[in-house]
RNA sequence: GGGGCAGUGGUGGAACCGGUAGACACAGGGGACUUAAAAUCCCCAGCUCGCGAGAGCGUGCGGGUUCGAGUCCCGCCUGCCCCA
């Protein structure tokens, strides 16, 4: 018998599942929560690959064993279903984007259904649902009403290709970074979000998370906060003065020189006769280099600039030195203006080398006429500084500066406020519009939802307007409060916008009065575990987080946070195979050929490449044909069993093929050949001269449980699949089975391979789902062997193992390794220094 | 250029707090069953030498700490990710 009949199993459980609503969401509030939630994906016209449900896989085994542990689970699906791909489609088919969406979100849910998912469908969401982007509109509301939404004339990112403007976040080596387009800076009157006055909060809030270290580090960067000073220098001769904002205010006393940015508007003004040519001539070169290749360059390369001829005055010791200008300087950054301290400074160092400019030392602790010392020591030649470290310095100085009117403490940011606009049809209109007289108003409430209006094209208007200017009709409105005549607003907001607070509509998701209830609310928040890809470990996960301290502050959640724990599923990888040409091939069209591959029945030779999975590159896996051959118990569990899942691996199907195998003995272990019981199964624990029945066939039962239980919480489901594995090699040994074992084991199992444990579950006699039955202990006496090795060592090297009981003293151990022939041989007489004993493990034997 | 993470058999990966490196699985080899094959069950399997008992070597490379290092420290190489 080969195995069982998945296709059978797989789809009876399904439909059981939906018929007796398995996976609703508990409404009785007197059992602890746990909400856990996969990133809901953008349902593109791909479909899904084998990579998507890992994620979904591992969650889903959390959700189900917490269940059994006694747990109301919130696990929910959505479709992150406006954006760009859907729109560009419709052009391509001449289909209604919601068309497209529609149909993609469809082929997206039949995929995973057939994966035994425990979601609870009914609440099912679509960020391009009015019911839902109503309240996406709202929150606008709120963001509007606390002033955090403001227009401007900002230098955007935009896109002639796509027509649209991009977020900062969005563009990389002045190209889109999803489709490779050029992206170029324009003038244009944008939506913006004042992300930036919650940088503080955006920092300081991430030490109370449960998120990877990584992670936490890379939304510090991102928002970037430097502590630092703003020092004013005045200008000998003059009364002009220049900032300089500086995260190094203790180096003031070794600053030996001033540089501005070719760009700073005091450079006319200061520089002398005798050097205007020199610094014209400069200026002209700078206006050459972009802003990106200034600041890309290496830190120590050669450097360039200009002396203006006029010299500042350092305000801490009075000394005047020379002023220049430098391309390393940038006029947007800071105050476009930096005082060098050339001992201190990689950069400020390469540039006084360059130019002969004196190098004072003001930090003990490297040689700074070999390098810049960019250490912690004591100050020197630092007058009131000296002795103290950076930390102490810097405020010592900050304060000394602040008490003289020459300089304050300064916090800059790298964060940007938020590029809220897009002019794109498929996403969220703004609930705003502008009165004949220019006066932006933002609609009342109950004006709400600005529905998209229906178009015949989707591409921007022939002069370059977004895509909504084409209707007419819809853009001529009049103001809901005085009937003034009044247009809409033509942009839309970004794809974000739905998924920064998805989290909170499937807590009420079919409510039209509210976005969700508070009672919900309180209940279900935070997310205890979010799982979801590292690529939105800045842009997604700060927005998200930026709208709930918003909400926060509105009163209207109770957490700080969205998102207590977060993890990080790893990619799955597959070889890709390319031609010369750049044509890709599918594995089932190549052969191998010596060391390399070939496409089959030729010898064109072919590139192979570790890549992640995509349609372009012909290296995808469908879950749906795993489900077909292996079943999805099997697919689910070799999802889990590649690795690590934080990490990414290749793909092998020869993998799921092991997984299925793991579940066929399983099954054998229950059912027999012509599909009854098997013979081996007993009722009765049968006696055994220790105990009863087979002690490593118990152990590894109770080594199972244990192992699955601590991996729903560290989430190192491969090691407990390796566990339960290990079992089932056991109880295949044995020549009776206690139902009662299998029974359990079945429960720890379900999690990971729902469809044959209920099956199997079932089978045994048990008329209700083995979803909600209780989770099983493990016994740790049940783990401790009746003899335990030890591996003995003589003086370090391993030469040799003794059995011993489990209970043996350390005496009678050292006595039993030093009288074992091997030891002895090693031993050869000579006398012993010193015995190490480690309990349970080793000794040591030292001569 | 800076920061982070990683590097273990033919392959994916195990190894708690420094204590028998290679669990579990894939691919491979052998055996049982079978007319045969598949499936299944059992066994072998880091490398080198040796018929063998066994010995030596072994966690990217080079040092160090320690009775003992895959694990800790220093330097380097390679790969991936993030930032510039």
């Amino acid at each position: 018998m080969a195995g069982y009949d998945h296709k059978t199993i797989d789809k009876r459980w399904q439909a059981k599942w939906e018929a007796d609503n398995t996976f609703a969401t508990p409404t009785d509030r007197t059992r602890p929560k746990y909400y856990v939630l996969d990133m809901f994906p953008y349902p593109s016209g791909a479909g899904l690959h084998v990579g998507h449900p890992k994620g979904y896989t591992a969650t889903d085994v959390v959700a189900r064993a917490k269940r059994m542990m006694g747990f109301n689970v919130l696990r929910v699906m959505g479709w992150d279903s406006f954006g760009l791909p859907a729109e560009r489609q419709a052009e391509k088919e001449n289909i209604h984007p919601r068309l497209i969406t529609e149909r993609n979100i469809a082929t997206f849910k039949s995929q995973l259904s057939r994966l035994g998912l425990s979601y609870d469908w009914s609440r099912e969401l679509a960020t391009s649902d009015p019911r839902y982007y109503k309240w996406t509109q709202w929150i606008f509301l709120q963001l509007s009403k606390q002033g955090l939404a403001y227009q401007a004339e900002v230098p955007v990112n935009f896109c002639p290709a796509l027509g649209t403007v991009l977020a900062n976040e969005e563009v990389k080596d002045g190209v889109y970074i999803e489709t490779g387009d050029p992206v170029e800076k324009r003038l244009m009157k944008q939506w913006m979000l004042r992300i930036t006055a919650f940088a503080d909060r955006l920092i300081d809030d991430l030490e109370t998370l449960d998120w990877p270290a990584g992670t936490l580090a890379m939304q510090r960067d991102w928002i970037g906060r430097s502590i630092g000073a703003n020092v004013k220098f005045g200008v000998a001769g003059s009364d002009a003065s220049i900032t300089v904002f500086t995260t190094r205010p203790d180096t003031l006393f070794g600053g030996t020189y001033v540089v501005l940015a070719p760009e700073h508007e005091l450079v006319d003004a200061i520089t002398t006769p005798a050097q205007r040519a020199a610094v014209e001539a400069y200026r002209v070169e700078t206006g050459k280099r972009s802003e990106r290749d200034r600041t890309t360059e290496a830190a120590d390369a050669p450097k360039t600039g200009a002396f203006t001829g006029a010299f500042a005055i350092n305000p801490v010791n009075g000394k005047q030195i020379p002023i220049w200008i430098a391309d390393y300087v940038l006029a947007s950054y800071g105050t476009g203006a930096v005082f060098a301290c050339p001992a201190h400074d990689e950069r400020d160092w390469a540039f006084a080398k360059t130019f002969g400019l004196p190098i004072i030392e003001v930090v003990q602790g490297g040689d700074v006429d070999a390098a810049a010392y960019v250490g912690d020591g004591p100050h020197v030649n630092s007058e009131l500084l000296d002795g103290l470290d950076i930390e102490a310095a810097k405020a010592k100085v900050i304060d000394w500066l602040a008490a003289r009117g020459a300089g304050e403490q300064s916090v800059r940011y790298r964060l940007r406020d938020w590029l809220f606009s897009r002019q794109r049809y498929w996403g969220e209109p703004f609930p705003t519009i502008e009165l004949d007289d220019g006066t932006v108003k933002v609609l009342p409430e109950r004006a709400l939802p600005v529905v998209l209006p229906e178009l015949d094209a989707y591409k921007p208007t022939p002069d370059g307007r977004p895509p909504l200017a084409r209707a007419e009709q819809w853009i001529r409105t009049t103001d809901p409060e005085t009937g003034a005549p009044a247009t809409r607003e033509t942009n839309t907001m970004p794809q974000w916008a739905g998924s920064c607070w998805y989290y909170l509509r499937f807590l009420s998701p079919t409510r039209d009065d509210v976005a969700w209830d508070p009672e919900e609310e309180k209940y279900w928040m935070p997310v205890d575990l979010y799982v979801g890809g590292s690529e939105h470990a800045t842009l997604h996960l700060l927005y998200a987080r930026f709208w709930h301290k918003v909400l926060y502050d509105a009163g209207l959640v109770h957490t700080k946070e969205p998102f207590q724990r977060l993890f990080h599923q790893g990619m799955i990888h597959k070889t890709s195979f390319k031609d010369a040409r750049g044509k890709y091939f599918y594995d089932h069209e190549v052969e191998k050929a010596g060391d390399g591959w070939v496409v089959k029945g030729t010898s064109d030779r072919l590139e192979t490449r570790f890549e992640k999975m995509s349609k372009s590159k012909s290296n995808v896996v469908n879950p749906d044909d795993m489900c077909d051959e292996y079943g999805a118990d099997a697919l689910r569990l070799y999802e889990l069993f590649m690795g690590p899942l934080e990490d990414g691996t290749e793909w092998a199907t020869d993998g799921v093929m092991g997984c299925r195998r793991f579940l066929d003995r399983t099954w054998r272990l229950a059912v027999n050949e012509d599909g009854g019981r098997a013979a081996k199964l007993v009722d009765e624990i049968p006696a055994s001269e220790n105990g009863g029945g087979d002690r490593e066939c118990e152990r590894a039962l109770h080594a199972a449980i244990k192992k699955v239980t601590e991996a729903v919480d560290n989430l190192r489901l491969n090691t407990a699949i390796a566990e339960m594995m290990v079992f089932v090699n056991e109880a295949t040994r044995v020549a009776a089975l206690p139902v009662a074992w299998l029974e359990t084991f079945l429960k720890v199992l379900s999690p990971f391979a729902p469809h044959l444990c209920e099956e199997l579950w079932a089978r045994l006699g048990h008329a209700e789902t083995i979803a909600y039955a209780p989770w099983p202990a493990w016994d740790e006496a049940k783990l401790v062997r009746d003899t335990i090795t030890i591996a003995v060592q003589v003086s370090g090297k391993m030469r040799g193992a003794i059995e011993v009981p489990a209970g043996a003293s350390e005496a009678e151990i050292l006595a039993a390794a030093k009288a074992d022939d091997k030891v002895q041989q090693f031993l050869a007489g000579k006398p012993i220094k010193r015995e190490i004993y480690v309990k349970g493990r080793l000794v040591n034997l030292v001569v």
